[in-house]
DNA sequence: ATAAACCCTATAAAATAAATAGGGTTTATA
DNA sequence: TATAAACCCTATTTATTTTATAGGGTTTAT
């Protein structure tokens, strides 16, 4: 399961996506909007700021905003960030592989074979829907 | 990320399958074969026996064993006595359906519609492979 | 000047996962 | 029929991760 940091990152990220005509949102006017603790909430943006998915101005009169066109912005990248690895098992993640200990041969392994395909059909979703989709329905 | 209760659980039908001429197995010797603590992998196995995935026999020479085919063993049902939840989301759930906390109006949320996706893509391979797919490999 | 806003690091609280403990019950076999 | 070997059951502890909070620091429009 995805845990509330991905989920308020989604969420975030989405309200800054309607709201983009405006120059800059609040840290607060996002945390109220979906219940979200602000603190909580601010260090989930400095994240996604790190991670050069977003900008943000100092100052009064400040906030956050977005740097790319939604449909730049792919869910896999957002849920790698906050989250980690997407696969089901460290054996099979592209991005955070780690042998798993209880498992003497990956090459031999069943379970690993089965995860790999799982792993491929979730990111073929995951890497090819944006931002932007979500934005379309929601 | 699968937990280590579920890889163990894994590893144990398969350990079964493979030892199926055999009348029974010990918890002993699955332990072994993957450094697994001994009562941790009793607890599991015993949720696997109360699920109706193996029996087992009492007393000495006991042991546990398979009481189905290998290949009417779905991966979906280990994962989800162990795990719970396959799903992303709990809102796109099919076994462990719980609304999202921080989400307004399930029907019109794109995250929603996109967690559906990748679930249904999961579960077209986690149903349909089962435990003899892993056995033919490892 | 000052107030509003983001920036940063550290710590605490809560929840979950993993492991351990300690005995109870059954049964093959000598 | 005594006994040792094996599964059965529940509760507790420990470790890890997730979630949240705290407390200030820095920047900037007005």
């Amino acid at each position: 399961m995805l845990s509330k940091k991905t989920k308020y990152a989604l969420h975030a990220l989405t309200y800054l996506g309607k709201h983009k005509d405006e120059k800059t949102v609040l840290i607060q006017d996002i945390a109220e909007e979906h219940g979200i603790s602000h603190k909580f909430l601010e260090n989930i943006l400095l994240e996604l700021k790190k991670a050069g998915m977003l900008g943000s101005k100092k100052g009064k009169g400040g906030g956050y905003y977005l740097i790319k066109e939604p449909k730049d912005i792919p869910l896999s990248k957002v849920i790698r960030l906050l989250d980690g690895p997407i696969a089901l098992l460290p054996c099979v993640s592209l991005n955070y592989y780690e042998p798993c200990a209880e498992c003497k041969t990956e090459a031999l392994c069943g379970i690993n074979k089965v995860m790999i395909q799982v792993r491929d059909e979730t990111l073929k979703i995951l890497e090819n829907k944006t931002l932007e989709d979500i934005l379309k329905i929601g």
